[in-house]
DNA sequence: GATTGCATGTAAGGGGTTACATGATTTT
DNA sequence: AAAATCATGTAACCCCTTACATGCAATC
C-alpha cells in the first residue's frame, strides 16, 4: 500500500511512534488495509535517514523509551507532491476470480460451495462495515467505508445473482 | 494472485510454454490480473522440479525450442485440492483510497481533480470490459468479465455521487 | 494468575516487477 | 524500415508478512 506515504500520510494528522502509526491504521483504515511492524520500524528507520521526518525519543518508566516522529519540511512536500498525482491503479489479487475461472474443473456443487462461501463472508464483512459507518465521526473516514460498503454491495448482490441462476442451471 | 495455481489452473485446459501462459492470462484474465516472465518462467522450473508439472522440449526451425508444459496426476490432484479450499480474502492496494483518506491535506479543487482523474479511468475501464464482454465466448471468461463490470459500475456511480455532492460542498 | 497493552526491533522467507540479454520471422 | 510476434531466460530490486525476541505494567 506504499507504507512510505501511509506513513508520512498519518504524520500530518499528529506526531506518533511506530506503535501509535499501527493503531491508527487500524482505526481509520481498517476496512482497507493493515501495517505490520515488520514493514514499520524498517521503513520509519529509512524516511529518518532520507530526511523526510525527525525523531525525538521519549524516555518512560519502566517502558522502552518512544521513539516520536514527525514530519520535516522535506517529508511534506513530498507527500503533497504525490497526492496530486493521479492515483495508480489499483493491485487487486483476488483468489476468489481465479478460482471462479478455474470452476470448469469443479462439480456443480463445489461451485455453488465456492460462490456460497464467499457470499457469507461478504455478508459479514458488510455487518462490520454498517458497524463502522455508525461508530465514524472523522469525513475521509467516512468516505473510506461508504467507499468500501457500496463495492461491498455490489459484489454481494452479483454474488446472491449468480447464485440463483447457477443453481437454476 | 499466486503463480502456481494460475499456471495449473491454465495448463486444465491444454499443454503449454510459458509464452502461451502468458498470452492465454492476457486473454482469459486480463481483467484481473496480469503475469510476467520474471514470475513466469522460475515458476515453471520450480514446479518441474516439484513435480507438478511436465516438460516436452520441441525443437522449431530459427527459433528457440519451445518448452510445452502438462500437468502430472500430483499437479491435477493439488490443483483440485486448492480448488475446493474456500478462497482466501482478497488482497488490495488501493492507492486511490488513501489520497482520498489524506485528502485534508489538499485544496477542494484538488480534491475534485483526484476524484475526477479516477472517475475517467473507471470510465475509460467500463468501455473496455463492455467490449469484452461481447467478445466473450467462454463461460468462465464471461463470469470474470460480469464480475468486474459490476464491480465497476458500482465504483463508478459511487465516484458520481461524490463528485456531485462534494461540488456543492 | 492470565491476558492485554505498551514499546521496540530483527530475520527468514514469499512473492512480485522491471529491465536486461538474445535473435530470427512476420506483419505493417 | 519499423514494429510486432515468437521464445527463452536472468539479475537486481521492491515490498511485504510471519515469526521470533524482550520485558514491564495494568487490567480482568
Amino acid at each position: 500500500m506504499s507504507y512510505k506515504y501511509l506513513i508520512l500520510g498519518l504524520l500530518t494528522e499528529r506526531p506518533m511512534s511506530g506503535y501509535d502509526i499501527k493503531k491508527q491504521v487500524k482505526l481509520a483504515l481498517g476496512a482497507i488495509t493493515s501495517a505490520s511492524y515488520g514493514t514499520l520500524y524498517p521503513t520509519l528507520h529509512k524516511l529518518l535517514a532520507d530526511g523526510y521526518v525527525e525523531m525525538q525519543e521519549v524516555p518512560q518508566r519502566s517502558r522502552p523509551s518512544k521513539k516520536v516522529y514527525s514530519l520535516t519540511e522535506r517529508g511534506r512536500d513530498d507527500l503533497k507532491n504525490w497526492l496530486r498525482q493521479p492515483a495508480g491503479a489499483d493491485q487487486v489479487r483476488r483468489e476468489f476470480l481465479l478460482k471462479l475461472y478455474l470452476a470448469r474443473n469443479l462439480g456443480p456443487q463445489e461451485v455453488l460451495a465456492l460462490i456460497t462461501s464467499r457470499r457469507l463472508e461478504a455478508e459479514t464483512m458488510l455487518q462490520g462495515l454498517t458497524t463502522d459507518r455508525l461508530n465514524t465521526k472523522d469525513v475521509q473516514q467516512g468516505w473510506i467505508v461508504e467507499y468500501a460498503l457500496c463495492l461491498c454491495e455490489a459484489e454481494l448482490n452479483w454474488l446472491k445473482q449468480f447464485e440463483t441462476e447457477y443453481a437454476v442451471h
